[in-house]
DNA sequence: ATCTACTTTTTTAAAATTTAACGAAGTGTT
DNA sequence: AACACTTCGTTAAATTTTAAAAAAGTAGAT
């Protein structure tokens, strides 16, 4: 690959995350003076991969020509994995999905069989559309456990007998394919798309079955020395005795999380709290949240409690996220997410109990509107910002032929 | 200042931090080719700014020249302050102190006349030797409480009355002043010149009168939003309901710290516990600490106690931050770091019960072997690293003609 | 309404930098 | 001691950047 292939991939990836740019813009975005700047975006829409967007608006002179790039030339593969399913979506460049998601259910624990399942799973949703899957520029995998990005190894789910989960998957696809926490990539969703867009120090909270954690730092995605970093669920912040799934007593996870709230409820209803919410027998956890997250924005009293209870667990240890990284921006984020600004009180009410004014007055606690889909687009967003590092690769067999971002040589 | 006067500061700052460097290693810090590397060089030493230290070991090849400052030709004044005490001292490009440093008494707390007194001090300890004064880069300031260090302010401590610390000092004394948050400087002197050389994520305790954080991330001090990151000493631990002097309870500094020793030992003595030291009416904290921890080199049994209780503490608070970033190296530093390997024991039982073993496993404690100096070493890095940014400035009339570290134009 | 002064984008030509090739200086192995 | 291989430093060719100028607009004043 040339220095100047490794620039266009740059470009793209710049036009991936902005949508549209001028070719000043372009220019200081890659370092490159404007002279080379437009000499290779040209040849990008001689390639068919970028084109001319017409005349953007003036900021008081002549009117820029806008770039951005062809949508459908190019596709991404993004996988959302939680403990019990898996969701499938083929996205282009304009982050539209070009199949619908599918989801199937492929069981985490106890499972030596995950990481072959997950590989029969992808290949058959690519077997739909060959000539769509020649087009894939790489495959973005979110999953919980302790990844280790550089690695491509999970040390919790998906163990491999030998080598990565990365070598074994592009192995099978002959397809880039990239792994990170799904807490990791549903704040890389927020820092390029949501609401952390241009956040310098943020912190995005995953209020999932576990309350996970992406760190903003210096406007980059922070992994720690061996991509751990951001272990929110297992802090010890309380001295309650109650024993983790990590083998610890005190987590906030103990206290805090989706699963929290799912037995609170069936605990409350069965001593008999007045409530307009009605359970049943056959309701997972994930249709009990469902109908407290409904019923709370309805203004029911003991899902509000539930909510504004484990809420103000979350601020607390919020407020430690505070004292030691004084960020900008605080946002909630992730399957809970959607229960909407009922989070807001509690946690609010939390930094003023165990923040130091100062700190907590320079942080804006936000909440997302992005919707469960911030997994994907932040898988999708992983293999753009990936990408432009890996090396040439030797061809593979499968899918038949991959077309390539820029033209190698 | 010119973009060639701006390169030859970086190779200024980098051949401070490295002591001697070849040609071809600074070509590869500045990220400039190495014909105009070698070109900048000569110039520089053209100027006296550089010498030629003779040629290096082979790594297997033609030897190297290796390239150093002159020591002599430029100045820095390194300033500590504390709530007690200031200590001043000028040093050179070798970190060595060209005069010995001097203590003053200056209280911060409640002291409205602080910052003017400080201006004072400095102004005296200057006119001892106007021509080494006029040598003078910058200088480099550690002070305790919340330090914002862009705009120049500390909210804690030596407020001004408008504008900033930085400029009213500058407009005294004639030349660029930086100020930082003392932990923050004990940090950036590890990472530069200790145990923390090359650390890309690592925390550095200051075991003081709080206990403070520096946070090395990317291998950059990292200070958040406002400056104010790494408020360790007060991230809510322990449900104790002892009353902090930030106003809450809970805090790490109310269980840990080294004025809770000197509170312990006092407490214990007058209990009748058995113990070698003896303490009397006169004995500052400082030398109390002093006592416990010679005492404890010593195998004495209650003073181990002690110090134990407390790293156990300590150890708690560092297994938050293990979590949250899983840093490669904790250094422990600062004042309590003198009292050597008695920490190291409880702090590593603390993470055996609160860290998940996988993250522990990955970070190693250490113990920083920088004495006292530690904060003026920082303080110096600090003008050091700062400098490079900032534009030319009008000339002042004091001191009498500062002599610029590259020729300004 | 139109002229003038000031912006910002894009192109072109001059200046500066980097790259690459080569000679110099050393190491280590046969 | 010769040969293969390494790194260092210099010179000349190739590339990139910078700066100047042209092109295309905006906005305010007459």
């Amino acid at each position: 690959m040339t220095k100047n292939d490794l620039l266009k991939r740059q470009i793209c990836k710049q036009l991936y995350f902005a949508q549209q740019l001028s070719s000043t813009d372009l220019s200081e975005k890659i370092g490159k003076s404007l002279p080379i700047t437009i000499k290779l975006l040209n040849e990008l829409i001689q390639e068919g991969q970028v084109k001319e967007l017409g005349y953007g608006a003036s900021t008081g002179g002549r009117r820029p020509m806008l770039y951005a790039l062809e949508a459908d030339r190019s596709y991404i593969l993004a996988v959302a994995m939680d403990q019990l399913y898996t969701r499938i979506a083929l996205m282009n460049m304009s982050n539209d999905f070009v199949w619908p998601a599918e989801q199937y259910t492929l069981p985490l624990q106890h499972n030596d069989q995950a990481l072959q399942q997950l590989g029969d799973h992808l290949e058959k949703y690519l077997e739909k559309d060959p000539a769509a899957a020649a087009r894939i520029l790489g495959i973005g995998i979110g999953m919980p456990g302790f990844v280790d990005v550089k690695k491509g190894v999970n040390y919790s789910f998906l163990k491999t007998e030998t080598g990565s989960i990365n070598a074994y998957l592009e192995k099978r696809l002959g397809v880039p394919v990239f792994i990170d926490n799904d807490s990791s990539l549903i704040a890389l969703a927020e820092l390029r798309f949501g609401m952390a867009q241009n956040v310098k120090d943020g912190m995005v909270i995953n209020i999932s079955w576990g309350i996970g954690l992406g760190m903003i730092v210096n406007g980059e995605l922070f992994r720690g020395h061996n991509g751990f970093a951001g272990e929110f669920s297992h802090i010890p912040l309380f001295s309650n005795n109650k024993m983790c799934a990590c083998g610890k007593t005190g987590c906030l996870e103990t206290e805090a999380s989706l699963l929290v709230i799912s037995d609170q409820v069936k605990q409350g209803l069965s001593e008999g709290k007045v409530s307009s919410i009605k359970i049943t027998q056959t309701d997972t956890n994930e249709d009990i949240c469902e109908k407290v997250f409904k019923a709370a924005a309805r203004g029911d009293r003991f899902c509000i409690g539930i909510l504004s209870e484990i809420g103000y667990k979350i601020g607390k240890g919020i407020s430690i996220l505070i004292h030691l990284m004084n960020p900008e921006v605080i946002l909630l984020s992730g399957r809970g997410a959607t229960a909407g600004k009922v989070w807001l009180a509690p946690v609010e009410q939390a930094l003023n109990e165990h923040c130091i004014p100062r700190l907590s007055f320079n942080t804006t606690i936000k909440l997302s509107n992005m919707d469960l889909d911030a997994e994907m687009i932040g898988a999708a967003a992983l293999v753009m910002e990936s990408i432009v590092y890996i090396p040439t690769r030797e061809k593979k067999t499968w899918p038949a032929e991959r077309l390539p971002l820029v033209s190698e040589k």
